[in-house]
RNA sequence: CGGGGUGUAGCGCAGCCCGGUAGCGCGCCUGCUUUGGGAGCAGGAUGUCGGAGGUUCGAAUCCUCUCACCCCGACCA
């Protein structure tokens, strides 16, 4: 590709609205504009890369024996209905209603479309297992749409949809696209890891999720260094601590604490660890108040406590409620006399064996200190994990400590079993001619989020580094003076002819731009690999190579550039 | 949805408090010079000041309403 026949939109500087580097990046390199919330034009540059991105996930789904096929992007409700999941979804789904006033949503995802699909078309078990996948466009009206194409609300996702027989060719093919996924990210060129995921309201049974590591990532991780467990920290155990409860040592007492509110500032007045407070959140199950402990320095995991029984739909009280029950503003809440029989008290493991410890007093300004179950209070009702694991914490699978690291989501692995083929009635009939519901699982990719997450991984201070797999251009020859020097131009076109006859993706820069240009725009977008034509070398029969990723530039003989420049590309 | 903020040229911003007919940098156009790291000189174009209403002799500036976007939070297969 000549620069000048293509449509190449850089900026110095990236617009305010953008705050992430990958943003920022893409918005300067004239991979993307913005046309609203959370909604991009892939421009030229852009595409190219999503593009790469998108062959690699095709080829390892077809490698994994995923059969592609393109499903509508706009969806009818009845089919929705089927699985009540047209209430579920909620706001995050865009409906639409047709000139008939007939409701449609576009769709945020397909298990229905495809269910839909199994059912029709899948009657033996002949016919099972079968995956089938598609790369669309998803449509999901995100509450807070940012980070350009991170978190956008149209983005490209790679859905995949296996049926099966049993269980076990389920976790058969669960394990393949798990490989595959492993593949594909490899390729890409990532650092990435795959983790222990929760389920969600998706359901099923087991769930992985691949994520890109890099500090700006939304989720956060557990993973033990010792070992290969790797957990998103929503689903992370925390073990209960492994010495017993110790025996009271101090007197239970008030201390004043006319302004301090939190545990940080108690710790602080007292002088004393946080971890000798206790928290209490007060959160409403149904029309119960339910009374958490939490270690001053932990926090509340909603995802474990919204699985405990009673609490799937748990919500924090406000404070009128926290008033009405503690007679007590927020800030001095505790445990200590308080009505049992109204307020169930739950602990969290780590609570559980504390004593001596400091808690709210349920009187303004005042807490108490020297806290024990069993002298003080009665013993919680309930002890289970609902924190937050923190670095340092034991791994669940005994090997090491826990340590903490942020991802990407680019990747997430469901078995779903048979809730969507029950839900829609999916069946088949089995060797013996019965009627048999399908196994089902499903996987994600997200192909345009993984277009930022690799910049987020893969940049410097001038700009991107693609890695080569996904570059929009594998090479550039940046010609200078290609429109004033005949020497130049011979070369360069020579040059440019020879690699694109050799299948080499290069881009000849034949703008008639200053140097410097040509140079801040390679890198800024971030090709892998630089060849500069210029009179002052070719007067020595030379060119100039230059990495973009590291290495000092050298010089090599423009005649046997070509040969170079392949051998390089190989490897 | 709650809290905070911003809308002025393609992009980044100043001007607003204290009302007087809109400016800077980058980019863009023309010419000359320049050509191995975002050029120099000279000339030039570009704005319904987010929108509507109001106050005023006069509104980018003050008031009311409204829209859009951004940030924090809640939410999230």
């Amino acid at each position: 590709m000549r620069a000048t026949r293509f449509f190449i939109s850089t900026t110095k500087e990236a617009p305010s609205e953008a705050e992430l580097v990958s943003h920022k990046l893409m918005l300067r390199a004239g991979l993307i504009r913005r046309l609203g919330a959370g909604l991009y034009t892939w421009m030229p540059l852009g595409l190219r890369v999503l593009r790469r991105v998108e062959a690699i996930v095709r080829e390892e789904m077809n490698r994994a024996g995923a059969i592609e096929l393109l499903m509508p992007a706009v969806q009818p409700a009845e089919l929705w209905e089927e699985t009540g999941r047209w209430a579920v979804f909620g706001p995050q789904m865009l409906k639409i209603k047709d000139r008939h006033q007939r409701d449609f949503c576009f769709g945020p995802t397909h298990e229905e479309v495809i269910t839909d699909i199994a059912r029709r078309e899948i009657r033996s078990y002949r016919q099972l297992p079968v995956n089938f996948y598609q790369i669309q466009m998803k449509f999901r009206d995100e509450i807070r749409p940012r980070f350009g194409v991170m978190r956008a609300r149209e983005f490209l996702m790679k859905d995949a949809y296996s049926f099966h027989a049993s269980r076990d060719s389920l976790a058969a093919t669960y394990q393949t696209m798990y490989d595959a996924y492993t593949r594909v990210f490899s390729r890409l060129g990532l650092t990435f890891r795959a983790v222990a995921a929760d389920t969600g309201a998706i359901g099923g049974s087991a769930s992985h999720e691949f994520h890109v590591l890099a500090d700006s990532g939304e989720d956060l991780i557990a993973y033990c260094p010792d070992s290969d467990y790797a957990a998103n920290v929503e689903l992370a155990e925390a073990l209960a601590p492994a010495t017993p409860r110790a025996a009271p040592q101090e007197a239970l007492r008030e201390v004043d604490t006319p302004k301090q509110t939190t545990c940080e500032d108690v710790a602080a007045l007292l002088g004393i660890p946080l971890q000798r407070t206790v928290k209490l959140i007060a959160v409403m199950a149904g029309d119960a108040m339910v009374a958490l402990l939490l270690r001053g320095d932990h926090t509340l995991n909603e995802v474990k406590l919204g699985k405990l029984p009673g609490m799937a739909d748990f919500r924090l009280a406000n404070e009128a409620e926290i008033r009405a029950a503690f007679a007590c503003p927020p800030g001095f809440l505790g445990p200590v006399g308080i009505d049992r029989a109204r307020i169930r008290v739950v602990a969290d493991r780590s609570v559980a064996v504390m004593s001596d410890f400091v808690c709210g007093a349920n009187k303004p300004k005042t807490h108490l200190a020297g806290v024990n179950f069993g002298r003080d209070l009665q013993e919680p009702d309930l002890v289970a994990d609902i924190r937050n694991v923190v670095a340092g914490d034991p791994s669940p699978d005994g090997r090491g400590t826990l340590s903490l690291c942020r991802g990407i989501e680019v990747g997430h692995v469901f078995q779903l079993g048979s809730k969507y083929s029950q839900a829609m009635n999916a069946s088949y009939l089995d060797e013996a001619g019965r009627a048999q519901v399908m196994e089902m699982g499903c996987y994600g990719i997200g192909v345009s989020r993984i277009v930022a997450a690799a910049i987020e991984q893969h940049h410097d201070e001038r700009g991107i580094i693609w890695p080569p797999t996904m570059a929009p251009f594998l090479l550039v020859i940046v010609a200078i003076g290609y429109g004033k020097s005949e020497m130049v131009k011979t070369a360069a076109d020579k040059l440019y002819a020879e690699l694109v006859a050799a299948g080499i993706d290069v881009l000849l820069d034949d703008r008639d731009e200053r140097p410097g240009v040509m140079f801040a725009d390679a890198e800024l977008i971030g090709i892998p690999h630089r060849v500069t034509v210029g009179e002052r070398g070719l007067k020595d029969g030379e060119v100039e190579y230059q990495p973009r990723q590291a290495g000092e530039p050298r010089k090599i003989a423009l005649d046997g550039a070509v040969e170079f420049l392949k051998g390089l590309l190989e490897n």
